[in-house]
DNA sequence: GATTAGAATAATAGCGCTATTATGTAGCCG
DNA sequence: CGGCTACATAATAGCGCTATTATTCTAATC
């Protein structure tokens, strides 16, 4: 007489299991995952069995599992440096909306501007065997270069371009975004100029806008050109307070440049205050385009980078690298400019 | 004579697993798991063992498998009507910042306001498993309902408190800011009310403001008050627009409150050109206090939602119930509150 | 020094799914 | 009408890890 057999392992489990769908809709496992995978493989009438069993049985699919079997995942994992930033916030919000008609999942980091902390974001974003990596800007360190070349996942770089690009990029040359506004200023017969900036230290693409700025005006004859920054982040009280040391240290400031629109903001308010016309006495140029730009008073000159291009664009390059997953990898790096929109504060 | 053996299955795989870290450090893939799970339970030698060859393989753990095989992932999925707002940007960040503490991983979903969206984002989020779900608002449909409380996870509503709650609950009751706006501007003498709205149709939470703001003024002696509203999103130029609108059908009106500061903001620049007098002729409100409005000119009187707050409490309810995940689950309800701000503008 | 609790490590047996291969079944041709 | 292709479905064999159980190995006790 045999020795009962004594119930050995106990495990947690899914309460539906696409086994549990097989067996309502009296066909294999092995059919239903391709209903998932291939509907078009799938014969009407096994079609329609499967999703009536799926809705019966109210059936949620353990990506985990899939993506374990499969060795992949539908997961993109999107690191930028701040999702409370507008910029980043509009791409992030791109890239979901367009990734998510392909059915991939975004999985959101961000370093708060701390660039040590990437490698640790990267190494995670990895343990998920994501479809694709896009990182913020093009300055990583070795290891997280290394780590990602090994893993083979299609990776591409945005907001920032320059010489260099680890597989694909989108974005523009923010040192261009500085001689535009430099240019710009120059033009409309500004010969004293600033720039103001927020957190250049860390915000690298601040600072080379800054550097393209510079960079113009000191070529211009008759002109010349300092940068004043904070290193707080960049807000309108900010702004306020940079306009007040312009003001002191070069009281014949008539040009100034900011960092971006928020600073610009804060310029525009601090003039009012002080009695300052602009842009009769001071033109002002903004980054940015932020939602409050067009209307301010007086309307913002601002240049705007195209964050919800930026976003799609590199959304479009990951589907192609997905669905050509078998043909050579081929570099891309996508230009998306950016525009100066003149409006009364210049 | 038996026939060779021929190679029947091929399988990609990921490059490093816990078995080569094992072979390497001359101990059980058991004894490397553990490492990670429970780090207290390995001997001294045994870690540095392991950890010596984690680095010199560079080993990425697979948290796909690990996820299964444990039958839960780190993963919180948050659903937010949209990361381009600012409110939500910020309470998202602050979650981000918690739970990574935590080693838990944000996967991020947007609705764009279109609500019936949300079942098939919690579907999904549900695919993977999460160790939380993080929802905005209250108003969810009953089969999203139905989806989450078969999955057992724990789930947190955010930015709205009302009458009934899934499970937990932080955020504050929006009714309750229209009626402090209504409140300060009448205490400051005005009798002529505006609640100026963008996008109410969709956003229930600014209709709540709105009806909050009605409420508390219409039942005062000798107010009136009236909603004046626009169905784009909230902007500074809706807001422009919406003054125009307010003083051509309201010409009386002395005090408003806005929906949020991006109207306001419009509002104070419109008056400008106007040349009305804020906050002599025309009082103003907003809620956000965003980072401009403190630095407006007049500075904004505006009513502060604690987004950073509820971002910090939701994961720290998260946080609580996962380690504490054999007792017995207790609902939980945060009220953050709000506060008004008073400033130039009221 | 035999006994044993406790700590550390190892063996075992899947988690739920997919990719691959195998099988069955029509449809078509010479 | 045998044989072949194309299509639909099923069987098979893991993906890389963890939870459980089993086995050591140490250290303490009498």
């Amino acid at each position: 007489m045999a020795a009962p057999k004594p119930i050995r392992t106990r495990r947690k489990m899914q309460r539906v299991t696409i086994m549990d769908v097989a067996a309502r809709a009296e066909l294999s496992p092995s059919t239903v995952s391709l209903y998932f995978r291939k509907p078009d493989a799938v014969s009407a009438a096994a079609s329609e069995a499967i999703a009536r069993a799926i809705d019966a049985l109210d059936y949620v699919p353990n990506l985990m599992a899939g993506g374990l079997a499969a060795a992949s995942s539908r997961v993109v994992s999107i690191i930028v440096p701040s999702v409370r930033n507008a910029f980043f916030a509009e791409t992030v919000a791109a890239l979901q909306d367009e990734l998510g008609k392909q059915r991939l999942q975004v999985m959101l980091s961000h370093t708060e501007y701390k660039e040590h902390d990437e490698e640790n974001l990267v190494r995670t974003a990895l343990s998920w065997a994501p479809a694709a990596v896009v990182l913020t800007g093009l300055s990583h360190s070795a290891a997280t270069r290394r780590l990602l070349r090994d893993s083979k996942v299609p990776i591409v770089e945005i907001w920032e371009l320059g010489s260099t690009t680890m597989d694909m990029a989108v974005g523009f040359h923010h040192d261009q975004v500085g001689q535009t506004a430099a240019s710009h200023l120059i033009q409309r017969g500004r010969k004293r100029l600033l720039f103001l900036g927020a957190r250049l230290h860390e915000d690298r693409r601040a600072a080379r806008r800054a550097e393209g700025f510079l960079e113009t005006a000191r070529n211009a004859p008759g002109v010349t050109a300092d940068i004043i920054q904070h290193p707080a982040p960049a807000s309108a009280e900010v702004g306020g307070m940079l306009l007040n040391e312009a003001v002191h240290r070069f009281p014949d400031v008539n040009g100034i440049a900011c960092s971006n629109d928020h600073i610009a903001l804060g310029v525009i308010f601090e003039c009012q205050r002080l009695g300052i016309a602009i842009p009769e006495r001071l033109s002002v140029v903004g980054f940015g385009d932020l939602s409050f730009s067009a209307a301010a008073n007086p309307s913002l000159t601002t240049i705007r980078p195209p964050g919800d291009l930026i976003g799609k664009e590199a959304a479009r390059l990951i589907i192609a690298r997905i669905l050509n997953s078998d043909a050579q990898p081929k570099q891309a790096v996508i230009d998306t400019r950016f525009s100066l929109l003149h409006r009364q504060s210049s």
